[in-house]
DNA sequence: TTCGAACCTTGCTGCAGCACAAAGAGGCGT
DNA sequence: ACGCCTCTTTGTGCTGCAGCAAGGTTCGAA
């Protein structure tokens, strides 16, 4: 059995204020797991026997709504933990997990979580505030779905992103994993037609660079003003 | 000091497997809290110094956005906390709680929240569950913003009301506390025009009933399936 | 190198739902 | 009991955005 280090999750903020013999109890029940791109590493409605901790790559969440439309709810970033459905209280998972890159992640039987949280009561209180953060993000997206235009909610969804999961580059912040215009959609409640139209005019004035699979916010703050003030230029 | 029975609060959900002594602990701290109708109980922005627990009425918990918009977030009932800033590591409050009716809450400091949690821990896994369940809440709602239409949406939003916060009668559903066109518009991102048209279009197939200050769904499942198969009856 | 599969772009058309406007109805304070 | 005030109803144009359709581009596999 790979004996794991604590020093690779100490500093994680699920994992603050616990000190090396908690964390050694905890990675005793972990395993790692390898998810290729593009698999999904739990799948909505399914027994929630594991949770888990990225340790490396991008999770897509997405939830499929009854008539089959999908909605991209989050990416989950190294560090962060998901599939947490015990610790809500259900049995089952919420939503799926996709990986949008080769990912790397541990997982723990469910049936671990009270243990944990018995043996080390920071732990608790860190998921909690975990979930704090990922409601309130939930409700300023609730908040801008309702209110705001689309390209205004794609120009948050694009600075959000890069908040949680650019890096910073001389000329920006780059997002460097595959974020389609499809996700873009998923995430917003529009169509990839409209985000690729919206894309198109603020690629044009330099405010966002490159296609493909990567994509630099050149300048996050124009890119927001630019929204505010109606679609193009002026 | 007025002295609150543990009677009082030993069934509620947040309170699950906690036994009399904490119960008892607990109240100790707790101050009673009279809300009038149309008051706050805390406000958007405001320093975190208490969090609540309401025991009577209902409390509309709104979010402003930059623009000066309002977005309802939730409805809260008795028997549920709020104002849980210090539980999600803020320390001012995330949106702004109104008695919808005249309310009735307790009200504990901040600061008492983790003592309380080290003393009982099985209220903190309780607190995790419940906020768990607003966060799944939270998903459906952006799913529901994302995909559905405004009448649909309008539908959901009275269902998961009357589940929540009605009461069986016996010709339906009553929600027996004042709901407006405006409250349901912001609930479901729309304008109190579009809900006002649409629960006139409901209201003349006699699917729901009274327009004041109360509601009466006369059969839920139709309801839906009439928002699910477009707009007017057929 | 060629082929195929995703993924992206873009124009056009139609419609759902928003803005504006103005009047009607029930509740509450005095 | 009266009148004010808030909540609600309803009509009419306008517009942002989705749906459709067709063509282009990049990447990966054979």
């Amino acid at each position: 059995m790979s004996r794991l280090d604590p020093s690779l999750i100490r500093h994680l903020a699920i994992f603050q204020s616990l000190d090396d013999d908690a964390l050694r109890a905890i990675l005793a029940e972990a395993s790692p797991r390898r998810v290729p791109k593009g698999t999904a590493m739990f799948e909505h409605g399914a027994e929630a026997h594991e949770f888990f901790l990225v340790l490396d790559g991008r999770l897509k969440v997405v939830k499929i709504t009854p008539d089959g439309e999908q909605v991209l709810i989050r990416f989950v970033i190294p560090g962060e933990v998901c599939g947490m459905a015990v610790a809500i209280g259900k049995n089952t998972y919420p939503a799926t997990a996709l990986a949008a890159t080769e990912s790397l992640a541990l997982a723990w039987p469910s049936a671990q979580w009270p243990k944990l949280c018995e043996k080390a009561p920071a732990l608790a209180a860190n998921a909690m505030q975990a979930f704090g953060q990922r409601l309130q993000e939930a409700h300023s997206r609730i908040a801008e779905l309702s209110t705001e235009e689309v390209q205004r909610r794609v120009a948050h969804a694009l600075l959000r992103l890069a908040g949680q999961a650019g890096t910073k580059v001389e000329n920006g912040v780059l997002i460097d994993f595959p974020v389609t215009r499809q996700d873009l959609a998923e995430m917003t409640g529009t169509t990839l037609h409209t985000v690729s139209r919206i894309m198109s005019v603020w690629e044009a004035s330099g405010l966002i660079e490159g296609g493909r699979q990567r994509l630099l916010l050149c300048d996050p703050h124009k890119l927001l003003v630019a929204a505010e003030g109606r679609a193009s230029g002026d």
